[in-house]
RNA sequence: CGGGGUAUAGCGCAGUCUGGUCGCGCGCCUGCUUUGGGAGCAGGAUGUCGGGAGUUCGAAUCUCUCUACCCCGACCA
């Protein structure tokens, strides 16, 4: 591809509302343009991208067997009344009316359009298992959609389906499908880890996440130091600590903190480790009308997922008001104690403090010296916090490290959810009739780009890994039109090379050659070849690669293979 | 949806407080010079100052209103 037909859309300046790195990257190195909040195009050079990323994603689901299919974005509203999904799923499903007054979706995923073609078209065990996928754009109506194609409203998704006789058939896919997976992300040369998940509104039983590291990600993962143990924080158990509870040695005293409200101000102004505060934050319980203490350590988090699935905590979780909270504790937020008269769940590391402080149920006054079994009843215990560094792993083995990632594939085994509702059944061996058993897997091919880039640029743009790089190698003669013996070598080697079946990116526009590279950097070409008449006099080429620090000089007739020697 | 902010040329911004008819850098066009890391000089094009209404002799600027976008919180590939 030559540059006067292939015009680059960079941009110097990063534009404003672009906040993280790969979204200020895409916009600048024109891959995507923005067209309303959550909606982008995408350019020429950012198609390309998104090509390698499909055709990844392609060939390995044919090697799993998966079938490609492609179903309509507009989903009738019918389907989804049939699951239910029609009254649960909320105003991320954006719905909308034919001229005829007919209900419809914009289709957030395809469990009901799969599902009901499963119905319709199999019939026999003989024809099981089975797994559709299709590349398709989904519509998710975010309430906050950012960072670009990382969080969007419109995105395209690699969603797979399988159907199964029984679980076992459904493990075994599901297997191959974690095993695609991570040959996938491989190819894609990322750094990932497939962790545990909560399987959250699609439902069903076993469930992974696909994330790729880094910092900017919006989950945290929990990895063990000693074994293969890895969960999304949201699903990473807290151990109860082995040791038992040391035992109290202060007198419990009534103290002033007339500002002091946050679990950071008290523990500054008592001049005690956060580790020591307790803090009850109080929640909406699950009967009418009721709130629920919970309890934990003030350096911990309180997970929130945890706390919603305790049977007494109503889900989803929400906070007492101030008037419940002045109701049940007689004071405000910040001085709420464990000393209630309604239920008190207690985190297992804050049942094991000793003479902590913790809120007094009266404005402007804490406790200390606190003790349980002694000033307060022996406490209820559950998980109620996220995991943090160092803690132990939940298999025994090793340590916890914290990570961040971006999620970018989540594979589910579905049971019979969909299936049940929609009575997608087979016949089975015996002529009778059998509900069948689904999975299903997607992949954010969109968001899989925007990932690349968190993870793989530096101050000059983006580092394509090989594999989703626009263009193999950038050619960038210097003044080639004052040169004809330039003009014919450059010619000659963009022929050469394009026949030895690299995708090669000629820049044959009058360019200085600081903007040239400039260029090539920031749309993040892996290999760039200049070609100069000073190089031509001593037979040679100077190459770089998108990471090395110095160019070398390769003789002419050996640039392909050297390249080729690269992939 | 709650809280905070922004809207002026393709992009990044100044001008708004204190009303007098909008400017700078980058980019774009023309010409000349230059050419191994985003060139220099000269000339040029581009704005319903987000929309509407109001106050005023006069509004980018003041008032009201609508809209869009961004950031912080709950959802997901």
């Amino acid at each position: 591809m030559r540059v006067s037909q292939f015009p680059l859309s960079t941009l110097k300046e990063t534009p404003a509302d672009a906040e993280i790195i790969s979204h200020q990257l895409m916009l600048r190195a024109g891959l995507i343009r923005r067209l309303a909040s959550g909606m982008y195009t995408w350019l020429p050079l950012g198609i390309r991208v998104l090509r390698k990323v499909e055709n990844i994603v392609r060939d390995e689901m044919e090697k799993v067997g998966a079938l490609e299919v492609l179903m309509p974005g507009v989903q009738p509203a019918e389907l989804w009344q049939e699951s239910g999904r029609w009254d649960e799923y909320g105003p991320e499903l954006l719905r909308l009316h034919d001229r005829h007054n007919r209900e419809f979706c914009l289709g957030p995923t395809h469990e009901e359009i799969i599902t009901d073609l499963a119905r319709r078209e199999l019939s026999s065990y003989k024809q099981l298992p089975i797994t559709w996928y299709q590349i398709q754009s989904k519509f998710r109506d975010e309430i906050r959609p950012r960072f670009g194609v990382m969080r969007s409203r419109e995105f395209i998704m690699k969603d797979a389906y399988s159907f199964h006789m029984d679980q076992a058939s459904l493990q075994q896919t599901y297997d191959a499908m974690h095993q695609a997976y991570s040959n996938i992300f491989t190819r894609f040369g990322l750094d990932f880890r497939p962790v545990m998940a909560d399987s959250g509104s699609i439902g069903g039983t076993g469930s992974h996440e696909f994330h790729v590291l880094a910092d900017s990600g919006e989950d945290a993962i929990a990895f063990s130091s000693g074994s293969s143990y890895a969960a999304n924080i949201e699903k990473a158990t807290a151990l109860p600590p082995q040791q038992p509870r040391p035992a109290g040695t202060e007198e419990k005293t009534l103290v002033d903190t007339p500002s002091q409200h946050s679990i950071d101000e008290v523990s500054t102004f008592l001049n005690l480790p956060a580790s020591q505060c307790l803090k009850t934050l109080l929640v909406v319980g699950s009967e009418e009308d009721s709130v629920i203490a919970l309890v934990l350590r003030g350096d911990h988090e309180l997970n929130e997922i945890k706390a919603e699935q305790l049977p007494a905590v109503a889900s989803p979780l929400r906070f007492a008001s101030e008037e419940q909270v002045k109701t049940v504790a007689g004071c405000m937020p910040g001085s709420v104690g464990p000393d209630l008269s309604i239920s008190v769940i207690v985190d297992h590391s804050a049942a094991h403090v000793a003479d902590f402080v913790c809120g007094a149920n009266e404005d402007g006054k804490h406790l200390r010296g606190m003790n349980w079994g002694r000033d307060l009843p022996e406490p209820t215990t559950a998980d109620l916090r996220n995991v943090v560094e160092g803690d132990p792993s939940p298999d025994g083995q090793g340590t916890l490290s914290i990570v961040r990632g971006i999620e970018v594939g989540h594979i589910f085994q579905l049971g019979d959810k969909y299936s049940e509702k929609l009575q997608a059944k087979v016949l089975d061996e015996n002529g009778a009739n059998q509900i069948v058993t689904m999975g299903c897997y997607g992949i954010g091919i969109t968001r899989v780009v925007a990932a690349a880039i968190e993870q793989n640029h530096d101050d000059n743009g983006i580092i394509w890994p090989q594999s989703l790089a626009p263009f193999d190698v950038a050619l960038a003669p210097i003044n080639m039109q004052k040169s004809e013996r330039l003009q014919a070598e450059t010619e000659k080697l963009y022929k050469e090379l394009t026949e030895a079946g690299l995708q090669v990116l000629l820049f044959d526009q009058k360019e200085r050659l600081g903007s040239m590279l400039a260029n090539i950097e920031l749309i993040g070409i892996p290999h760039r070849l200049v070609l100069g008449e000073k190089g031509l006099d001593k037979d040679s080429i100077e190459y770089k690669g998108r990471r090395d620090s110095e160019s070398q000089d390769i003789p002419l007739g050996k640039v392909c293979e050297f390249l080729l020697n690269k992939q």
